[in-house]
RNA sequence: GCCGGAGUAGCUCAGUGGUAGAGCAAUUCACUCGUAAUGAAUAGGCCAGGGGUUCGACUCCCCUCUCCGGCUCCA
């Protein structure tokens, strides 16, 4: 038979040729590295007679397929050592995720880290045994004799649609040894051709992700290519533990959360307040150059309110409960801020010329958020939304749309991240509004991306129910992704709340409304900036951006006097008077990572220089003149935009 | 909320039933120093909180709070 492809039309000798010999025709030296092939995209088990022709493709195991495949492979490894070491443990699914793989378990009692240990070392005496995968398939009568003895298996069988599998009543199973397991495959050769592995940890986790299900114990681990690949992803998690903004944060003296004060909630310090000065500036100052309107509203609102906005009905679980005097009406922190800016919008009768109105404010807003979530300033109990809300009319929907997009991304390159991705969220299955309003909303917000040139995907069916969405994720220096900003439309509000406006034919019209966070929440985003800068923020972030250091007392003076010149010129500098050494006080603003360090001394005193180092540069520069040194930090200190 | 792990000085951590220890930080004194830790001394703890077992609890048991890893959730 012929295997052609694109570039080479390669001849096999017989018929029957396993995925092997097509992997050795088609490059002889590529046969050692493969794992499996790909015939017409399907992927094939190295072992598995070929019958007919097609394109064909070698998967190596550094590849991104072959990486599944060998994840997936030591899934297998680990539910086969699991079964060994622990009697009457049961599996259920074990995937390859990003990075590595988890299988879940049901067991008489959760996983120990000892037990872990255990775990890994009878994988790697099943790698070293290189116990051959060997694809089975039977029936699906024959399956569910096979895995009699393991309930989750068995209801996976029960529920294969047979349209996906391709193959009518046929399942299949991958054994090596006496493990056997249900699988689509394909799976690396042989064990051992697992080159690096590593057990990470457990956790609980539900069937089939049903909190009423049974909860079983799933265990995460990872397997690369090579050796120097799992070194290069464990320096990976370890430099991703050190950007931490739980740890930075009050390393750097930023923020903390007192156990006194209660979980997801956070103080924040001189230089964390200073962070969120500078964040909430460049907020107001963007909100001005859009033009929108500042407005200020409450942390509190009658719970009537609450009622007739729907929170009450649908968002309940997550509000503080109600608070009320005797006699009073009850009331409730607010969750969000939309109801107020509503009523700023119904405080009068407005008319179509006061349209598009755009209101805007940190509000600060509590979440009652499940104690298991919380996860320092990136999910929170109380936090600060740079939240605004757009009243317009149907025909001004595109432009605002575009005008909130570049806000946006405005917005987001200013702090850095110029990588970001958008997703537009549809219909969801529960919604509320005609469907033509989503229809034509939907397609206002595709244009608006289009037209901004934003790169996007579409999340079909995850819109808000009140309607169609924009959320804007941001990679970040390490390449995770966080959720930040948001542009919702939203049906519900104007009806709930009948918002009018006075048509230029006298009639009365519904405006549109549409919800926008640039931030997210201050507090998150000043989290993720941690993360992404580590904690090095560039200058115009910093909040303390230049340590002046007098080399002995007798430069007290004169590092006052460079401090001073520094401030006039719009420079947050600070002087280091601690009676230490030299170099104990760079170590420290380095430690703090200061954007900039100025030493002064004898020569700086008499000459009017000073001697300045900048974060990341290992070497100082002396001798520079003290106006030179001001001109230079002032312009690294600039806003970007 | 669920499963598991953990909580000892401001921080990082020792301490396996007999009323607690180190380093760093802090304070004081000396040193006055040119690019990542000068030296000495001092002070600092209701061992997360509450209850129980015990002659005796940081240590064993129960409850609560807080944190960590996941799951679920995330308008």
């Amino acid at each position: 038979m012929d295997l052609r492809l694109p570039d080479q039309t390669v001849r096999t000798h017989q018929e029957g040729a396993t995925g092997l010999d097509v992997a050795r025709a088609i490059g002889p030296g590529l046969a050692r590295a493969a794992v499996a092939v790909k015939v017409n995209g399907d992927q094939r088990d190295l072992s598995r007679p070929i019958t007919e022709g097609g394109d064909f493709e070698v998967i190596t195991i550094d590849s991104d397929d072959g990486l599944h495949i060998l994840r997936h492979s030591t899934a297998h490894v680990m539910a086969q050592a699991v079964l060994d070491l622990f009697d009457g443990a049961t599996f259920a699914i074990g995937p390859p995720i990003e990075d590595g793989f988890y299988y879940d378990f049901e067991v008489s009692d959760p996983f120990t880290p000892e037990d872990l240990e255990r775990i890994e070392a009878r994988m790697a005496e099943i790698i070293a045994e290189d116990q051959p995968f060997e694809r089975v398939a039977m029936s699906r009568t024959e399956a569910l004799d096979v895995f009699s003895g393991h309930k989750f298996k068995v209801e996976i069988i029960e529920n294969v649609d047979p349209s996906e599998v391709g193959a009518g009543d046929e399942v299949t199973a991958y054994r090596n040894l006496d493990f056997i397991d249900l699988c689509r495959g394909p799976h690396v050769p042989t064990t051992g051709r697992i080159p690096a592995f590593r057990v990470l940890r457990s956790s609980g986790a539900y069937w089939r992700g049903d909190q009423d299900r049974e909860q079983l114990q799933r265990i995460y681990g990872t397997a690369w290519a090579s050796k120097s690949d799992l070194d290069d992803y464990l320096t990976r998690l370890e430099e991703a533990a050190k950007r931490d903004h739980r740890r930075l944060g009050p390393e750097l003296d930023l923020y903390s959360f007192p156990e006194e004060l209660g979980s997801g909630l956070a103080v924040w310090h001189p230089k964390g307040g200073m962070l969120r000065k500078i964040i909430e500036d460049h907020s107001r100052a963007l909100h001005e150059r859009f033009e929108f309107d500042f407005v200020a509203t409450p942390h509190l609102g009658k719970s009537e309110l609450w009622e007739k906005s729907g929170h009450l009905d649908f968002y309940a679980e997550n509000m503080y409960p109600n608070m009320q005097f005797e006699g009073d009406p009850s009331y409730h922190v607010k969750p969000m801020n939309c109801p107020f800016h509503v009523l700023v919008y119904k405080s009068q009768g407005r008319s179509y010329r006061e349209l598009p109105m755009r209101l805007g404010e940190l509000g600060g807003v509590y979440r009652y958020e499940q104690s298991g979530v919380i996860h320092g300033l990136l999910r929170a109990r109380g936090f600060t939304q740079d939240d605004s809300h757009t009243f317009c009319t149907e025909g001004q929907i595109q432009d605002e749309l575009e005008r909130h997009i570049d806000f946006v991304t405005t917005w987001l390159k200013d702090f850095g991240f110029d990588d970001y991705q958008a997703e537009l969220s549809t219909k969801p299955e529960k919604a509320i509004g005609e469907p033509e309003r989503w229809e034509v909303t939907e397609a206002a917000l595709e244009k608006a991306l289009e037209t901004k040139g934003v790169r996007y995907r579409i999340a079909e069916g995850e819109g808000a129910f009140y309607g169609p969405k924009i959320d804007f994720h941001i990679k970040d220096a390490i390449g995770r992704l966080w959720q930040a900003s948001t542009i919702q439309l939203d049906f519900n509000l104007p009806d709930r709340f009948d918002l009018e406006y006075t048509g230029s034919g006298n009639t009365s019209e519904k405006p549109y409304m549409i919800h926008c966070a640039k931030a997210g929440s201050i507090e998150r985003f000043a989290g993720i900036l941690v993360e992404h800068y580590a904690g090095a923020f560039p200058m115009w972030l910093a909040p303390e951006q230049v340590s002046v250091i007098p080399v002995a007392d007798r430069h007290d003076d004169y590092a006052e006097q460079v401090k001073q010149r520094l401030r006039d010129a719009g420079l947050r500098a600070e002087v280091d008077l601690s009676q230490e050494t030299v170099g104990d006080k760079i170590r420290k603003a380095l430690t703090q990572k200061h954007p900039a360090v100025i030493v002064v001394g004898d020569d700086d005193v008499a000459n009017g220089t000073v001697g300045l180092r900048l974060y990341g540069e290992d070497r100082d520069t002396r001798g520079v003149p003290l106006i030179e040194a001001t001109n230079r930090l002032a312009e690294l200190a600039q806003r970007p935009s």
